[in-house]
DNA sequence: TAGGAGGATCTGA
DNA sequence: TCAGATCCTCCTA
């Protein structure tokens, strides 16, 4: 599995020494597994050529200097600190440090960084105007990086992982190719002992970071200095030596030492990211030696719990949009007006071109009958994005992954911690749960919940603008402004003609016990608040 | 006086 | 069974 890739903010209880075990190192270009990315792909679409193995072995990076980088890139005495002594500065591409010079590869071309390619998966809640432009800053141009939570807003509704019954299913459909990503990597037929300079944390540091940097946009300044600051003294001692080829086992050994090591970690806040590898058809390498018959297991205990909340999150994301949406979770049921509403809530959370809606008059059942090449005649330009948006929730919603489990996230997260108490299931909405779809009380239906026809108001300010508006939309807080006419609506959307302000704030009233609406911090008349999630 | 708060009870799906 | 409707009393700005 890919990466199971966590909203910020959520730590996953793994380090990279977790994953130095489970890396497979034949995935390194040059290795067993061909790490030609996917066409079809941007995960991971920026990997550089593999390396040729020629007579001198290399470590090869593709970090980014502050100005474009070109094929004949003076290094310039900074990096060169990172390499030898000043009297030793070597003239590129040749280096006194036998054989080991660094590759600066051209940037390529931009399509190819496209966040919107094929099959990306992108977070539903994410800031369209987060993603690059082509012409955007290097650093942004990973938008699917596991590691780049910087561009990527904390969202109650951010996807970042999904489950992994699914995951075959999604490797089968190249959503996620089976190969890791490793933009910095030793050549195969590198030869580099780097046993003399494991002494040297530092250097090892420093070039673990650098392995890291390109995919977390560290600015390479500051690990130079970082570099200086710590390890001058010891950088003087640093001793590469060219050893014959060893056998497979020994292999990769400087990577190896590099990903165990998470001080780079602690000092960049860097978080792992999970590859979901007992579900990974993707054998590790271990060397023979220290193989522990225990790992597996230790492995999966130290995963199962970033699964776990990975799906967690996955259920909360849609859940939560479901309750917004006031829409089934189970794509199948969804009405023509509930694929609409879903349409128009994916564009405009991935800022895509507005569809036509005659094109997408049908229902949830055909609409998840579509296949992609269906989405794309029918958009285009955001065909891609749609389908593979839609494909994470029919696997969100799955009969027996989820289903039975389903909840919004106020519930499920009690749930995870097992301790839903009598009170707080009772209090429960239990308008949004998935076995008890809201499509039938949906927009448009005389069964819609008060909650939610108060939102279809809000949404349509053009329309409900003088009689009801928010105050703060990200806090869900509004202002009924017209009490008589927001009751005449209710009580005619409800075919009840007797209905008034007073029995419709009783019902809002309900809602504080059930964590649907509360009061505001600073009480005001005919001003309300939305909790979350109910407020997105 | 309008609106907020909340208890009690009824209604309909 | 549950969400919402209805009726009620009391309180506050």
């Amino acid at each position: 599995m890919p990466q199971i890739v966590p909203s910020a903010g959520f730590t996953p209880p793994c380090d990279y020494s977790n994953f130095a075990d489970n890396f497979d190192l034949s995935l390194l270009p040059g290795g067993d597994i061909p790490t030609t990315p996917s066409p079809s792909s941007t995960f991971y679409s920026n990997s550089p050529p593999p390396m040729q193995c020629g007579l001198k072995p290399k470590i090869s990076t593709t970090f980014y200097p502050n100005s474009p980088p070109t094929n004949d890139i003076d290094l310039g005495p900074d990096f060169q600190e990172l390499l030898g002594p000043e009297s030793t500065k070597p003239t590129y591409p040749t280096s006194p440090i036998s054989g080991i010079y660094l590759e600066v590869p051209s940037i390529k071309s931009t399509d190819s960084l496209s966040p919107y390619s094929s099959h990306s998966l992108l977070s539903p809640n994410e800031h369209y105007s987060t993603f690059p432009s082509p012409s955007s800053d290097y650093q942004s141009l990973y938008p699917n990086s596991p590691s780049d939570t910087s561009s990527y807003p904390h969202s109650p509704n951010s996807f970042y992982a999904q489950s992994p019954d699914n995951y075959q299913q999604y490797v089968k459909k190249e959503f996620f190719p089976p190969y890791v990503k490793e933009e910095n990597y030793l050549s195969p037929c590198s030869n580099v002992n780097y046993t003399d300079i494991s002494g040297n944390r530092e250097l090892a540091d420093l070039l673990g970071t650098a392995i890291i940097k390109q995919e977390n946009s560290i600015e390479f300044d500051t690990i130079l200095q970082s570099f200086r600051l710590n390890s001058e003294p010891a950088q003087k001692n640093i001793k590469i030596q060219i050893v014959p080829e060893k056998p497979k086992s020994e292999d990769h050994k400087l990577l190896r030492e590099v990903l165990r090591d998470t001080t780079f970690q602690k000092r960049y806040n860097i978080k792992p990211f999970d590859f979901n590898l007992m579900d990974n058809p993707i054998k590790m390498e271990e060397p023979d030696d220290i193989i522990d018959p225990c790992s597996d297991e230790l492995s999966r205990e130290k995963i199962d719990p970033v699964l776990n909340l990975a799906i967690e999150q996955m259920r909360k994301d849609v859940s939560n949009t479901c309750a917004a949406l006031g829409i089934s979770p189970d794509p199948a049921q969804w009405s023509p007006a509930n694929v609409l509403s879903w349409l128009q809530w994916t564009t405009n959370q991935f800022g895509l071109s507005t569809l036509i809606p005659n094109q997408w008059d049908l229902s949830g059942s055909n609409l998840i009958a579509l296949s992609e090449e269906d989405f794309t005649r029918r958009a285009p330009q955001s065909g891609s994005i749609l389908y593979a948006q839609l494909e994470i929730w029919k696997a969100a919603f799955s009969e027996d992954d989820l289903g039975a489990h389903w909840m919004p996230e106020s519930a499920s997260s009690n749930a995870s911690s097992g301790e839903i108490s009598d009170d707080e299931e009772e209090e429960m909405p239990t308008d949004v749960e998935p076995n008890k779809p809201t499509t039938s009380r949906g927009t448009g239906s005389s069964h819609i919940h008060l909650w939610q026809f108060l939102k279809e108001l809000l949404a349509s300010p053009q329309t409900h603008g003088s009689c009801i508006r928010w105050i703060d939309r990200n806090k869900g807080i509004f202002k009924i402004e017209d009490s008589v006419k927001v009751a005449r609506l209710w009580g005619k959307r409800k075919n009840r003609p007797a209905m008034n302000y007073d029995k419709l704030s009783r019902s809002i009233r309900q809602y504080y016990k059930k964590g649907i609406m509360k009061k505001t911090e600073r009480s005001q008349r005919l001003v309300y608040q939305f909790c979350h999630p109910y407020n997105l």
